[in-house]
RNA sequence: CGGGACGUGGCGCAGUCUGGGAGCGCACCGGCUUUGGGAGCCGGGGGUCGCGAGUUCGAAUCUCGCCGUCCCGACCA
């Protein structure tokens, strides 16, 4: 029946940008907005950002931090005060000059990240060591103008939370810009999201606007690009000076504060479809997924298979199970499967009247696609093992794929070459700037620098380390 | 912002070259038959042909301008 039907979905393989477009419509995940560059989130999509939300944001609070709330204008002078924060923004900021009628005395800015607000607060705030170390969090959207937007990857107006500390020491600064990296990205990226993120540092040319140093977690999407999922960085003294962000020290001694921030955005549902996503549509992660399991009523002649059907939700509901109904058996079950899948549910629990006389259900994993019968007394007891199933199984996958497209070289042009389809590794020693010219003539960047065993640069000398070049979005 | 392609019901498209009925598939509504992988048949509803000028008796079709979308390049979460 399927045969001589068109796909659902372009192919990955065919277009994969086409694909993404399909996945976005398809699985009603987000619309384009009425302004260039804005996007709709629409309500399936919102469900699983803010799933995002609650894991990030318990993460954050176990590392201390507090949520606040600052204004979405900013004086456009603030943006002045710290010289590369003013020219690597200043193409994208959208000013507003005109307020209630009237031409505004100073324009003031619609923010773009809010260093420079929360440094003039910080700056009233903090006065001695004892204020130290200051760790605000806001959740927030902001605005970007864009020149060439996608949908969730590159938006003018996106949704993110943004991180600010004021620290004491650069030393307590750095550590808990590695700290977030680490216990807050990293690890929701890797055990919620399933994506096997690299971390490491940003080169110079890379930096966020006014930082000293900015750490990232990159993941590899299924067409090999790269996509820079969180970044944490040390603005070093720039902002604080620039703010003039002091306190007093034990000996009494004025000091200047060394700052850091740190954000993921609405982008990471770009990195969820792009990672996991497959020609049938998306695939959440059990962890994440805001619906984990859909009970599917096959057919039902009197209602007592929707009925049968409505227990077995609430007794996935008490087993932690995050389950949902699907009793419109008016539309077909290969129309509601299909949906389903195109939505990346982790399981689909199909049951029909020739199951219940057998006292079972059948199980479809999502991610792999396999269907396995399991009695009914036994579904609520089961399902939790097997959503960490699929979860890591998910996490196997898309590791899997990310090595094999990883190759180490040891010359500019095979990096190149490899960055095409993947992930090249090289010797960091080997990227002079004719050579990081060279790489961009193929759109191929440096995403991010490491270790040789994959960790953070950190102290390690410079010409051990190794470059992570790959095209990116 | 440079190069390319494309804008025709919600989605995907034909029609444009060679001017003259706004059509097709899917989706949607109603009815009947169906229901274990995207249902079938019958009957319906819905479109300023991206926007604005111009040429013409007449423009989806030709001309100019603008806007938007997608792809490829320069910047970012």
């Amino acid at each position: 029946m399927a045969a001589g039907r068109a796909p659902i979905l372009t192919p990955r393989g065919d277009d994969f940008p086409r694909w993404y477009q399909d996945v976005l419509n398809k699985a009603e995940l987000a619309d384009n907005g009425p302004v260039r560059g804005t996007m709709v989130i629409r309500p399936y999509a919102y469900a699983i950002w803010e799933r995002m939300v609650a894991e990030v944001d318990a993460r954050i609070k176990a590392a201390g931090a507090e949520n606040a709330y600052f204004p979405l204008f900013i004086p456009e002078s603030y943006f002045q005060r710290e010289a590369e924060h003013v020219e690597g923004f200043s193409p994208e900021l959208a000013v507003v000059t005109v307020g209630g009628g009237k031409e505004l005395e100073e324009p003031v800015v619609v923010r773009p990240t809010s260093e420079t607000v929360i440094g003039e607060y910080m700056a009233k705030w903090v006065q001695s060591y004892r204020d130290l170390p200051l760790l605000l969090n806001q959740w927030a959207n902001v605005v970007r103008w864009e020149l060439r937007p996608r949908v969730f990857l590159r938006t003018s107006e996106f949704l993110w939370q943004e991180g600010h500390t004021a620290h004491a020491t650069e030393d307590d600064a750095r550590e808990y810009a590695e700290h977030i990296l680490h216990s807050v990205y990293r690890d929701f990226m890797v055990e919620v999201l399933a994506i096997p993120v690299l971390v490491g540092a940003k080169i110079a040319q890379e930096r966020f606007a006014g930082a000293t140093n900015t750490l990232t977690c990159e993941a590899m999407m299924g067409d090999g690009k790269a996509l820079q999922m969180g970044t944490s960085h040390e603005l070093g003294q720039n902002f604080a000076r620039a703010f003039d962000v002091g306190f007093l020290d034990e000996h009494g001694e004025q000091r200047i504060c060394w700052t850091t921030s740190w954000g993921v955005s609405t982008r990471m549902m770009g990195g969820l479809i792009m990672a996991h996503g497959d020609d049938a549509g998306l695939r959440v992660p059990p962890r994440l997924a805001a619906v984990q399991a859909v009970v599917l009523v096959v057919r039902d002649e009197d209602g007592s298979v929707t009925a049968a059907a409505g227990e077995l939700v609430d007794s996935l509901g008490r087993a932690g199970v995050r389950a949902r109904l699907d009793a419109r058996v008016e539309t077909g079950f290969g129309r509601r499967a299909t949906e389903w899948e195109l939505k990346g549910v982790p399981l689909r629990i199909e049951v029909g009247p020739r199951d219940l006389a057998e006292g079972q259900v059948v199980v479809a994993r999502r991610d792999d696609g396999a269907k396995v019968p399991v009695p009914v007394a036994e579904l609520a007891a089961r399902a939790p093992g097997l959503l960490e199933e699929v979860q890591a199984a998910m996490l196997a996958d898309a590791t899997e794929r990310r090595d094999a497209l990883t190759t180490v070289v040891d010359s500019v042009e095979e990096a190149a070459e490899v960055s095409a389809t993947g992930f090249a590794v090289l010797p960091w020693r080997l990227l002079d700037d004719a050579a990081i010219d060279l790489l961009g003539r193929s759109a191929v960047t440096v995403r991010c620098l490491q270790t040789p065993d994959g960790e953070l640069p950190g102290g390690a000398p410079a010409d051990e380390l190794v470059a992570v070049c790959a095209r990116s979005y």
